[in-house]
RNA sequence: GGGCGGUUAGCUCAGCUGGUUUAGAGCAUUUGCCUUACAAGCAAGGGGUCAUAGGUUCGAACCCUAUACUGCCCACCA
């Protein structure tokens, strides 16, 4: 078999994906095994591959993986969000690049538009993940406005309606100037900004300079005041209350109030009261029964509402750039001030946030929170890191209700039908006619409904993902329904086995579909949560298009392969903790991959021959074999963790040190010379037991390895369906390792120290060397383990490995426990510089020696610690001991 | 303003119930090597007062208190 000297991905990764899914081994239908199911989070249906989606969906590919290798019957679903918000900004802004403005075309001929788009484009990144290796159920993919989810979500709708868990209400939302819809508080984003205080004066109604000075940061929301606020304990302005200001430029008159809401401190503690456009202004003026005058359309542009002819029709930002001009120049003006505050922006826009007034459709979330949070406090729903039950806790008890109409056209439209004042909330206008009849006669005609011009929000149709995945029939849909088709999927699949999301998302969507799950299956959506970092660059800042710091994905698996890639993704991404994603990362994954490849390599250059097993290769494998299975036993208490980078640099580091640096150089027979068929065998099977192993982390490498290896003609299957390794000797408890184990790695620390020495004295590797050890039962014992001498003279190329009666003369000598051996030097030692070498290891020894007597010698430590702890604490005394003695001899020795 | 985390080697992080040598890993770094699998490599090394100050304990990176710095979540301060 010729093979290149360099791993070439590219060579082969196309390749197994096909050939997985022509198996179909990603596919899964209900049987007697075990189920391992996980839902993708769907990403925006035109979206495109980002660091974050990698990250994530690397992740569920391992879990999946990993399942499905342990014999579980695993299923991933995939699919995608039809992002209402964020599609039709984009299907509007291509509109609008071909001369077609929404507001000119029907609510029909816009929607045509949109699905023509995500036809277009939608899916892009589900084949995007096809490159990474995702091994998702494709015949399975999703839509969260597909034909099967559509129903569902309008069931929902008028399930909750018909509980009273529904309802509408007239009250101050998010308004989204850009997008002219409302948003719910979860897509609102705060953040500190810098704005200015404009100080303005009111004048008071019959005197002639005298006014009452606020500060507000919207000088063109001046018009709609109603009143301005001081607080009743505020000395400054006791006399004023009760009377009334001028409102400058149109010098409408409102009244001075006092309310204790008012804060003395702030600005000039004086308030305007604008209750059309705050919050706080609005619950003020309900309580002083105030009037409201709303001065803004829907596009954030002043309305005739103003009374102020120069900026009616402008845009609120330029309002308040001339209002500083216009203010100025009316003398009311008195300064203005930098300040930094919190501003609300959109989510998907980024515009500021405006609050506004609006009649809209909510969610009563009061009890669908409470079983929940529940969940998640009792661990039915485990999170990871657990830290994030804080969060979602606090959340879960302040609970807001859930505004969940928009005033977009692409999306589901809101299931209601007007007929005057009279509201029919049904599946279908036929229902909702049927209802209407009912009331006001057989008259009535669908033409005499109207139907609700808004549609939901994402959310509420993502919100059932965990259960709309799995239900296969539309007719069957109802979610009341599921739970009486016991033949559904979704008794076999759901709920789910984990969720793998970023924390972002925890109020918007985990919380959610929490209570969607509680409320129509009464079980929790997924039992396990594990939140993902955040991917930032390694300066540490968010990956963003803006800052242009997000490497473009599918290049990175064109230059590092998508096993380094995932490598790259994966061994730095502690659990929960931010990425900070570094190519090098990525580049060391490829370089693993080639590590791996060259491996191949080198076992399949060997020439074997009928020739018995050198005990040394005996050796080697078995300490390998037992090693591996401890390396097994941690890497099952990782993954169950979720401590996925771990898992991975474990498996690195053993399979790069012990397997190839230590492993290979045991057993690799000399040059020209064959290896026995034995160790051959032997090698290459573990060598598969590790592809299998690494296979759910960087899968196309090990499935490569594994056919080449023989993999599937020792067990007829390939490696993303074999069998996941068990551990074969479960460690004791505190036990780490074996006692085979610990003797190889001390035969490794004497390897190691006679390479130190060569290092030191220069002394090249071909040029054996001759050690003497002194003799002692334990190196006696040592040197007897079958083939463990020849191990150490050929890793260390010794030409001669004796025992030394005596110091021995002209030699450097080293320790390896509490052994002592010397290395036979042919140029005359420095003496000198010797001595120092052993004063400095003397001084280390006798400080370490004190301490432990420090502690041996306090007759409290004796009395209170546990045996096991002053048993060890004695050898530790005990093995100083020794090896002072022998520095204090090798001392003498050179005198 | 309220709440929750974090601070361990140059960088990124382990260290899980306080006791396995006077704290580990990967990367980076230093030295020597183009040694017939791999220079995308091999061998060996150096590097830390565990943020600071107290306390509890026979024993603290780990538990407690305070301080400093830092990150995140929530909240209507004009």
């Amino acid at each position: 078999m010729e093979l290149s000297a360099k791993y070439n991905p590219k060579d082969i990764e196309d390749k197994w994906y096909a050939h997985w899914e022509e198996k179909k081994y990603f596919h899964s239908e209900p049987d007697d095994r075990e189920k391992f199911s996980i839902v993708i989070p769907p990403p925006n249906v035109t979206g495109i591959l980002h660091m974050g989606h990698m990250l994530n969906n690397t992740i569920q590919d391992v879990l999946t993986r990993k399942a499905r290798l342990e014999g579980k019957n695993a299923c991933w679903v995939p699919g995608t969000d039809h992002a209402s918000i964020a599609t039709e900004a984009k299907v509007v802004r291509w509109l609008r690049e071909q001369g077609i403005k929404k507001s000119d075309i029907t609510r029909e001929e816009f929607l045509n538009y949109a699905w023509k788009w995500t036809d277009k484009y939608g899916g892009i990144i589900l084949e995007q993940l096809k490159k990474l290796g995702a091994s998702c159920d494709w015949q399975r993919t999703a839509f969260t406005m597909d034909a099967t989810r559509y129903p569902m979500v309008i069931k929902a709708f008028v399930d909750l309606h018909k509980k009273g868990k529904l309802y509408r209400d007239y009250r101050m939302v998010n308004w989204d100037v850009e997008a002219k819809t409302v948003l719910s508080n979860e897509e609102v984003i705060h953040g500190e900004e810098n704005a200015q205080l404009y100080y303005i004066n009111y004048k008071l109604v019959g005197a002639k300079q005298k006014g009452i000075v606020i500060a507000t940061q919207r000088p063109e929301t001046i018009f709609a005041d109603v009143a301005v606020a001081v607080n009743p304990n505020d000395d400054r302005f006791k006399k004023l209350i009760g009377r009334k200001v001028l409102i400058p430029l149109i010098n409408r008159a409102i009244p001075i109030i006092a309310d204790t809401y008012v804060d003395i401190d702030f600005g000039t503690g004086a308030l305007k009261i604008t209750p059309a456009h705050d919050v706080n202004d609005y619950e003020i003026g309900k309580k002083f029964n105030l009037p409201i005058i709303d001065i803004l359309n829907d596009d954030g542009t002043l309305n005739h509402e103003c009374n102020f002819a120069p900026l009616i029709g402008k845009e609120r930002f330029a309002a308040r750039k001339e209002m500083k001009k216009l203010l100025t120049e009316a003398g009311t003006l008195i300064k203005i001030q930098d300040y930094k505050t919190n501003i609300g922006r959109s989510e998907r826009t980024n515009s500021v946030v405006e609050p506004k007034l609006s009649l809209q459709w909510y969610v009563d979330m009061q009890q669908l929170a409470a079983p929940a949070l529940e969940a998640v406090e009792t661990d039915a729903i485990a999170f990871y890191p657990r830290n994030y039950k804080n969060i979602y806790r606090h959340w879960m008890s302040n609970i807001r209700d859930w505004c969940i109409s928009r005033q977009l056209w692409w999306g589901h439209r809101v299931p209601a039908w007007y007929f005057g004042e009279e509201i029919f909330v049904a599946e279908t206008p036929e229902d909702a006619l049927a209802q209407a009849k009912q009331k006001f006669g057989k008259h009535l005609t669908i033409q005499d409904l109207h139907q609700d011009e808004d549609v939901l929000d994402t959310w509420f149709s993502s919100w059932l993902w965990p259960m709309s995945v799995f239900e296969p029939k539309v007719d069957t849909c109802l979610p009341a329904d599921i739970i009486r088709n016991p033949k559904s999927d979704i008794d076999y699949y759901y709920p789910t086995d984990v969720l793998v999301t970023g924390p972002d998302i925890i109020f918007l969507w985990v919380a959610r579909m929490a209570m969607a799950g509680f409320e129509w299956k009464h079980e929790r959506p997924f039992k396990e949560v594990y939140f993902t970092g955040l991917v930032r660059d390694k300066m540490r800042r968010k990956m963003s298009k803006s800052l242009g710091n997000s490497p473009d994905a599918l290049k990175l698996i064109e230059d590092f392969g998508a096993d380094g890639v995932r490598f790259g993704m994966l061994s730095c991404s502690p659990a929960g903790g931010d990425l900070l994603f570094d190519e090098k990362l990525c580049e060391q994954g490829r370089n693993f991959c080639n590590k791996l490849w060259n491996a191949l390599r080198l076992i399949k250059g060997w020439e074997t021959a009928d020739i018995p097993q050198p005990e040394m290769n005996a050796l080697a494998y078995r300490w390998l074999d037992e090693k591996s299975s401890v390396v097994l036993e941690k890497l099952e208490e990782d993954f169950k963790q979720f401590r996925l980078s771990e898992v991975l640099m474990d498996l690195y580091k053993f399979i790069w040190d012990d397997y190839c640096s230590w492993y290979l150089e045991m057993i690799k027979p000399a040059y020209g010379a064959p290896i026995d068929k034995k160790t051959l065998q032997d090698t290459e099977q573990i060598m598969q037991r590790f592809m299998v192993m690494l296979h759910p982390f960087m899968p196309f490498i090990t499935e490569e390895l594994w056919n080449k290896l023989g993999g599937v003609e020792a067990t007829g299957k390939d490696c993303c369906v074999a069998s996941f390794p068990k551990s074969k000797n479960p460690i004791a408890n505190n036990q780490q390792t074996t006692a085979y184990v610990q003797q190889v790695e001390q035969l490794k620390d004497i390897i190691t120290q006679i390479r130190d020495v060569r290092n030191q004295k220069g002394i090249k590797m071909k040029e054996a060397l001759a050690i003497k050890v002194a003799d002692t039962e334990n190196a006696r014992q040592l040197l007897s383990i079958a083939g463990g001498k020849e191990l150490v003279m050929k890793l260390a190329n010794l030409s001669n490995l004796d025992f030394a009666e005596e110091e021995v003369k002209n030699s450097t000598a080293f320790i390896s426990g509490t052994d002592k051996f010397f290395v036979i030097l042919t140029e005359v030692i420095d003496a000198v510089a010797e001595r120092e070498n052993i004063l400095k290891e003397l001084t280390y020894q006798r400080g370490f020696l004190k301490s432990v007597e420090i502690k041996l010698s306090n007759d409290r430590f004796v009395s209170n610690a546990p045996a096991q702890v002053l048993d060890n604490e004695r050898k530790k005394r005990d093995d100083a001991q020794s090896r002072i003695a022998i520095l204090e001899e090798s001392l003498a020795s050179l005198n």
